[in-house]
DNA sequence: CACGATACCTAGAACTACTATGCATTGCAG
DNA sequence: CTGCAATGCATAGTAGTTCTAGGTATCGTG
């Protein structure tokens, strides 16, 4: 299953926003946890995270640190804002409105009824 | 609360198949109907509407008809079509497996520990 | 010592969506 | 009987964003 750009766009904040809450991480890692998380269905690319951390990181919602472990690459650490935290919580609650009103459709609801049926094709 | 433009653009297309599924509608309709639904909170416009109905046509998932009421205006008159009900379980399935995504993220599932958590500012 | 994996970054083309505007009809308030 | 709000549909063009493609560099391993 090939998932949608709008989707990949959309989910994409409350993502990182939502592992960094959990502790800090960096690039590379967010990447690999992402694919494989949804089990290979968001198909992430460095270009599309890089510039999103960036974009996190002028708006507040997260800070980054230089760091150099013994063995390896040096790595640059991000880590989540009180800011980002209430954004995170803001988009949970988005979220959760949006994905009511579409199980509201897709269940049929009462509510839902057509407001106009006419015979099609009169 | 405002909802982000990501979303209002990844939850449109479902939506509206969704509403058709249900039964034709026509634009404004449809307009008023995802409005209330969403108590406000999807605040869409025409612009954004009719574009998506003729994109949704192009692509085969609905089709149009006008029709002039005995009183009133004339509508254009749209119907689902077997692709569009395609179309939409596919969306629907792309919409389950990226929420239960995040779920797993926002719930702090234990496969969700960092790959490494150094102490910050070392 | 070469190659795959790790790790980060960005310019610019390619695409897309939203604003603003336009048109036409109906019904109701004054 | 007139003028305005609501109904109803449509699109051009800009203003914006996103993804592709490429670039840099280090490390571990065969």
């Amino acid at each position: 299953m090939h998932i949608t750009k709008d989707l990949v766009a959309a989910s994409a904040t409350p993502l990182v926003l939502g592992i960094l809450a959990e502790g800090e991480s960096y690039g590379y890692a967010i990447l690999k946890q992402v694919n494989e998380l949804s089990g290979g269905q968001l198909e992430w690319t460095d270009g599309l995270l890089y510039p999103l951390l960036h974009r996190l990181e002028r708006l507040g919602h997260v800070e980054s640190a230089w760091q150099t472990p013994e063995s390896g690459r040096k790595r640059k650490y991000y880590r989540i804002t009180d800011l980002g935290r209430a954004e995170l919580a803001e988009q949970r609650a988005q979220w959760t409105a949006v994905v009511e009103t579409l199980r509201g459709v897709w269940n049929s609801g009462p509510m839902l009824r057509p407001i106009a049926a006419p015979a099609w094709g009169v």
